[in-house]
DNA sequence: CTGAAAGCGCTTACAG
DNA sequence: CTGAAAGCGCTTACAG
């Protein structure tokens, strides 16, 4: 019972054939008698063999391994998205690797590294961003690369981003049908490119409508920071009756803010729109409006781009659909 | 710039030493002079090369790979754990592999054989369970296994597990020491081994006391399902005062059934226990009273397991705290 | 300290 | 359809 995995050999011998018949007994569409598979399908059955995909990846040069590179992964929109991207890749045959990072740049080379010393056919990028050099080696050793929510472009990559300028202007207009008259705009210090999107659209319009707006950005992208940005907030002697918040973490906390700590009626008395279409945001006590991030939609192309062998450079921006709730005040 | 990674032999050309010196040179505690080190690191830089982990796992037979195997990985608690398990598993030198499944045990069977193939040195395994043919095949393959909150024990596997027995009777005796007279016991339909605990331990409790309660167990163990049970137990000629939700996610939407659709306050007119402590527990909408399960401390037991080269069979009983909060009122 | 050689478990031309 | 042989990229005794 010492460690003595099973090989091909060991199934060959048993068998009664020879594991070059073993490994083309495995190999779909491969030159064998459908006898002779059969004896090797018993056989691997009764010793409890699996092909040894290290081995297998070895002299194909193709692992099979995707790595998932992202930082936070328990938060609710990073693991809806990674649970979409594993469930394709198994799907599609692959297999995912999990590295979790602290968003920053050297933590995604580190990452990265990793990735290349298991010879992972691709790496997918929720968090941080690589320099050019660093995806030149990745491309350098064969490896592809897809880019999520990031903003620059990178030579040999697939890039998946959403319209976030347009949902800030959204948000914006939306607010303002509803009648809100003081504008807030809430988002956190991280200044990720998505989030700097989203606040760019919101003030471009803003100013463009020429309304002055209030801004806050401070602490993580976290419920947390949500609420001590609305406490404050809504503690001004000119409170906001319309708040967009960059994200759902931060909508909900700013909610609670309102609610629990104001006793204030939402949408009655303050309208607020997130960003993410979280689980939570569906929940009775935040019924919020938002943005929906199709992760389906997300994973499934970046699957496409993998499986298809000469994938380019390339940018895809995925429309944002705004999910009508209960959080915005409806126009009379 | 064809998929052509770099290899040890190229390093080795590179820096003029033997492709065994390139080995040396990244193996720790080798006898390689600093001399040939120094220029090995040198040329492997220029050339961006990284040790194929792929062909190091097959020689010495240790791919440094973990596999993580769990159903709804998106779901709060899943996800906190998985995000504990792979960070701890970084730290530790290995790499997690992430395979999700749908919880039927046919799909751990499939999770468990894609694990095997890859010859991961472990799997953990937080949903579904494996049956005892299985794990030893695994174990032949020379293949560690953890479970989490599994119930039955299996040879030569690590089983750590919460003390749910006991919550289920703490959560009774808070309720009646709350004060409430009507309680109501709510789970889902999945009738995992810890949910099933946390079950037996309330009504074990309630007999003992010579109280009666309500049972409610349908769907999933989601929000939704919470809700539902909680408007349907709250419409009811009959309504209870006290209810020990299985899980944080069933309490959150029993909550929002209470307050959002019959108007009620918590804790005033109702006290509510919850079991995970996921990050919405501590929101203020929620403020759940519940059981914390020590996410860090399982991880931490997983690896450390692990780690150990000769880790017998073993189970692992960790202590659950209740975490105070304000959904259950305080005894006069 | 260093390198030539054997071997990890597989696959894939190459003959038959 | 089948098997003996070479080779994927590495490591590790084995000599020197």
């Amino acid at each position: 019972m010492k460690r003595a995995p099973v090989t091909a050999q060991d199934v060959a011998d048993y068998a009664g054939v020879s594991r070059t018949a073993v490994s083309r007994a495995f190999t779909p569409g491969a030159s064998v008698s459908a006898e002779t598979r059969a004896k090797v399908q018993r056989a691997a059955e009764a010793l409890g063999y699996q092909v040894n995909h290290l081995a297998r990846g070895l002299i194909r040069s193709e692992s099979g391994l995707v790595a998932l590179i992202a930082a936070e992964i328990e938060t609710p929109y990073r693991s809806a998205l990674l649970s979409q991207l594993a469930q394709g890749l198994l799907a599609a045959g692959k297999t995912p690797i999990l590295i979790a990072t602290d968003r920053s740049d050297d933590s995604v080379r580190q990452a990265l590294q990793h990735a290349i010393s298991y010879r992972t056919e691709a790496a997918v990028i929720l968090s941080g961003m690589p320099d050019s050099a660093l995806c030149d080696i990745c491309l350098r050793n064969g490896m592809r690369l897809v880019l999520v929510n990031r903003d620059e472009a990178r030579k040999g990559t697939l890039q998946i981003r959403l319209d976030d300028h347009e949902a800030g202007v959204t948000a914006f207009n939306t607010l303002r049908r509803a009648g809100c008259a003081a504008l807030a705009l809430v988002s956190s210090a991280a200044g990720t490119p998505s989030l700097a999107g989203r606040i760019a659209g919101f003030r471009h319009a803003a100013e463009a409508a020429g309304v002055t707006i209030q801004e806050r950005s401070t602490g993580a992208t976290s419920y947390q920071t949500g609420l001590e940005i609305g406490t404050d907030l809504l503690s001004s002697t000119t409170p906001p009756d319309g708040i967009f918040c960059v994200t759902d973490l931060l909508a909900c906390g700013v909610l609670d803010a309102a609610r629990c700590r104001f006793g204030l009626g939402v949408p009655a008395d303050l309208s607020v729109i997130g960003f993410d279409d979280i689980a939570q945001a569906g929940w009775e006590s935040y019924a919020l409006n938002t943005f929906a991030q199709p992760t389906g939609e997300i994973a499934a192309t970046a699957i496409d781009w993998l499986s298809d062998p000469d994938g380019e450079t390339r940018v895809v921006q995925l429309p944002v659909r705004m999910v009508w709730r209960k959080s915005v005040r409806v126009p009379a």
